[in-house]
DNA sequence: GTTAGACTTGCATTCGTTTGCAACGAGTTT
DNA sequence: AAACTCGTTGCAAACGAATGCAAGTCTAAC
């Protein structure tokens, strides 16, 4: 034993107190130990008192990877975020990671660069046992199924699975480009052009297809869409994009996110010498903090991505529970934001 | 066995498969599957091909907790981050776990709203057995004393420990406020306001004295300072709090960060009617995404992020690699960023 | 004084890996 | 042909906690 301990001194000088050591030292068993860490479990007052003032004479902490082991519960779940640019995201993450260890779970973060790593990091979020998922990348029902058999219950934070059913949670995407789209025509524009998200992002495909067809219901089917990746800079080129295909800028722009309707903003004011929203109405979506800065005010929908939150982590929480569970989706109503980046009218209910 | 299986049915159907199952589906030993799956084992390339195939009929993955448990390596960090209002922390952090991604090693993320919270959260992180620790939140000697017993190497992220020492990789910020100020006095300003950060926060601290020193090496020495803590949010009110202090704006506000900067900004502008820079120059500290936005443009100095990260990360593996090693302490400096939020003279060296 | 009952406690097994040790075989040298 | 490599492989003992089961303790009721 000591010939042991002699050898692991180049390697750590301290090897970890383990409930064995509190155990020895308190003079009981180590499964004692066991339960007086774990609540809910039975154990003489007298007991806790001598193992608690053991523990903390020797700076135990239990093992919560032993622990994962042997109970097959690693209280511990995945977030994947992809492309974090898209200033959602952060917010989004603060709320997710604060509201999952409110109720004693840990968050392992992934960021995804390109949504093509997605099979790699999968694999990873398996090998470390997570309890569950939350992915704001998209899925394909190969990799559902995948996870499926694993056993590991998914959450979409505002994504829809391909070809396939999953549990899900997201904002009314077409419902809020409809408000959006409203109250522009409500307040006279006629010609629109819209800044679309990366062609793989669902939310974007449904936000841009429900302005289109929002647009079209009332008889505007001319409309100019250049694609951007949700960056502010991206927002930018889609502005100047928009003044060179058209030769000037259209009464509105609709962009896939609040990032690049600022970006489309500063490119109208700051290049193209355009008033905002005096000569050209920017929307955007998402309700990010930069969209209230004084300098822009945008006109967007604000996603309530506290309540968002913790439907996700209900739900999670409730699948890990009981695996059995079938697939739901919740879809939450944006909030409508006036803002100033639009010219809309008065009143114009919501 | 089978009906073992049975009563498991209600809580997973699908028992996940071991290297044992492996193991028995291919005619091997487990150990030759853990040496399959371990890069640089001895293994043949027949055995490989046997096992590899077997694994994959049957969806095995190595369970990371178990390896975790023998190896004494859990391959995660652990990253500590407070106040995500401050926007420059979603940068980081995104920058961070894809470094450290690429190592092979997870996060495990904890945010703290309170810096208070860190004690509880520090007991996290052991549990789970990080190997080490990156904390964007400071530390006290006690506590660094109890990682350091832990054995646990921490890098402070442009945190100074008080009273002690430790491993740190920070950004200069008394040198970066010293060259703000320098512009700002070189281009003629007298009087001077700032928006501090948080009191508890070393960064601001520094900031916020490297600014004072730098005005008092001018000769400048009655200067209002106001408290914020680091939202966009904080820098508005911080404005209106030094307008009504001094009843008029002085000529330049130095502000403890960017977001602070631009809600310093909104405020001149939209509630005080202050051209910026016509009227009071603005200037900040970090050089976040948002600084760039055309409407700011702010007047700033960058903190390189990729590098301090990358400095991060291999000071961080270093120590873990060996414990032994001492302290050091990397101060990068930060990159000037001229912007337009301030009226400098043209020329002005570095 | 005996016994039922409710709590506590300890024993021993288990979770899924890694890894030191020894055995084994094939190929090389003498 | 014997001796000696060297790369593969299997055996079995960890790692640190949780937990079913049985034994033990204490109280209360008869």
């Amino acid at each position: 034993m000591t010939r042991d301990n002699r050898q692991q001194v180049g390697k750590r000088d301290t090897r970890r107190a383990t409930s064995y050591d509190v155990a020895r030292l308190a003079g009981v068993s180590q499964s004692a130990v066991s339960r007086v860490f774990k609540t809910g479990a039975s154990a003489s007052q007298k007991m806790r008192e001598r193992v608690l003032a053991a523990a903390n004479e020797i700076g135990y902490r239990p093992n919560a990877i032993a622990r994962g082991l042997i109970t097959k519960r690693s209280n511990m779940i995945g977030v994947v975020i992809s492309r974090m640019t898209n200033l959602y995201y952060p917010e989004l993450l603060v709320q997710l990671t604060q509201s999952f260890s409110d109720r004693g779970i840990r968050v392992l973060l992934f960021t995804l660069e390109h949504e093509s790593e997605i099979d790699v990091v999968l694999e990873h979020t398996l090998q470390y046992q997570v309890d569950g998922i939350v992915t704001a990348a998209i899925l394909d029902s190969a990799q559902l199924d995948m996870l499926d058999a694993a056993g590991i219950p998914v959450v979409l934070y505002n994504r829809q699975a391909k070809d396939a059913q999953a549990a899900a949670v997201c904002c009314d995407q077409e419902e809020g480009e409809a408000w959006l789209v409203s109250r522009l025509i409500e307040a006279g524009h006629q010609r629109f052009a819209i800044i679309s998200g990366p062609e793989d992002s669902t939310v974007s495909t449904q936000r841009t297809s429900g302005a289109l067809r929002r647009l079209s219901e009332f008889g505007v089917n001319e409309v100019t869409v250049v694609a951007g990746d949700y960056s502010h800079e991206s927002g930018f080129r889609g502005a100047l994009e928009i003044q060179e295909l058209l030769g000037a800028l259209p009464d509105a722009v609709i962009a896939a996110n609040d990032a690049m309707a600022i970006g489309c903003i500063d490119a109208a004011r700051e290049v193209l010498g355009a008033q905002v929203p005096e000569a050209v109405s920017v929307v955007g979506f998402d309700g990010i903090g930069a969209a209230e800065y004084a300098a822009y005010q945008l006109t967007t929908v604000r996603q309530p991505v506290a309540r968002m939150t913790h439907a996700t982590v209900d739900m999670l929480l409730q699948r890990i529970e009981n695996p059995e569970i079938g697939h739901e989706q919740r879809i939450f109503q944006g909030t409508p934001v006036r803002g100033r980046s639009a010219r809309l009218t008065e009143d114009g209910g919501t």
